[in-house]
DNA sequence: CACGCATGTTAAACTAGTTTAACTTCATTT
DNA sequence: AAATGAAGTTAAACTAGTTTAACATGCGTG
């Protein structure tokens, strides 16, 4: 059987175990949706009303500052989350954008339902707790890598660590992801270069 | 009835609501530790067999890198948690040190019965899906200050978010937190006394 | 009370990263 | 084929933050 959300079930499955009851129970509480190259999936200051779940495509966060400045604070790929969690969960207006890249594709958890999904599907409880424990750890070790590395380790760090994404989307937010101009990573890019 | 553990049982029903008998079965799953000023809760190559809520006390938790430079991660008192989230959940070395600031008391959570505890209060999964869910909040937050703010601002974010931490702490250790050196903070400092 | 040591400050020389601006390349539209 | 515009590069002038070093302060302990 082959369905739209198959990459949903197989991941939680991967995580935790869901007996076909609670798959149903699931999939009746979600659906997918398509976003177009250039659409937003959340606008700055409106409230998260979901949590989605990437199937194919390519999606940038980011946050405009008080100057206008963009800054991108992660990409999103097939099989990664991709949502505001501090507006999602509290319900208050976002900091965040979060933009499709390329043409995208989606499976949506509605905040309204979730609460209930997670009493008739308790096991999903932990599936939660452990994939925000693993953003969490992740998210740690970013903080980390800007306290402690330079901009040409964490260029390093990034190509290594997602090699897909570097080849999918432009320099420019690769540097904003760095935090670091376009034309600094641009100069690092050639004295790596010239190290060969 | 007042027991040392009250804090704990307090700030978790903040969070969800303990029946008498969970709290029982979770107090029979903790025990309480002294450590004094300067010693090590965790210690950076060790696999993190607890996460530990503060009760008294202060601590800091810091990563020492390659050139045995001290980057300072967080810091936590009283009604906070710490641990290394990543070794404790994979049961892998740990890349962060947490050291006792001041003499400090918590109640410790093992690894070991930290499964078997969700088990039989399976409301905590709920809780500490909750506090981790702000903990990655507030890490997200700490990437985003960091990619768009100056070392200035960042400071006097700081100070006004965490005023006792500040009055706590020695400076260098702040200036470490903010991913600056300690003479840019003194500069920083004496700056906005001048503007005053 | 004097010594040692941890903390904090100031200032000069330095460097990693920014800003501004001009130019290249390439894909898309007209 | 010309024109437009988005993405990327290069280089010079600049600035935020570091390094090094010297000095100040306080305070705990022999």
């Amino acid at each position: 059987m082959s369905r739209k959300e198959q990459p949903l079930i197989d991941y939680i499955n991967r995580i935790v175990e869901l007996s076909e009851e609670e798959e149903q129970i699931l999939l009746s509480g979600i659906k997918t949706r398509r976003y177009l190259k250039g659409q937003y999936i959340l606008q700055q200051g409106d409230v998260c009303s979901i949590s989605a779940f990437m199937l194919k495509g390519c999606t940038k966060t980011f946050y405009l500052d008080d100057q206008g400045q963009e800054h991108v604070i992660m990409f999103s790929i097939e099989d990664w989350w991709t949502s505001d969690l501090a507006s999602f969960t509290t319900q208050t207006p976002s900091d965040f954008n979060v933009q499709c890249l390329e043409n995208t594709e989606v499976v949506l958890f509605p905040f309204e339902t979730h609460d209930q999904l997670l009493e008739e599907v308790p096991i999903l409880e932990r599936f939660f707790r452990k994939i925000i424990e693993r953003a969490l750890v992740a998210s740690q070790k970013r903080v980390v890598r800007n306290l402690s590395m330079s901009a040409r380790d964490r260029y390093l760090h990034f190509r290594k660590q997602y090699p897909l994404i570097e080849q999918r989307v432009p320099q420019y937010l690769i540097a904003s992801y760095l935090g670091i101009t376009k034309e600094f990573l641009s100069k690092i890019k050639s004295q790596l270069i010239q190290e060969q």
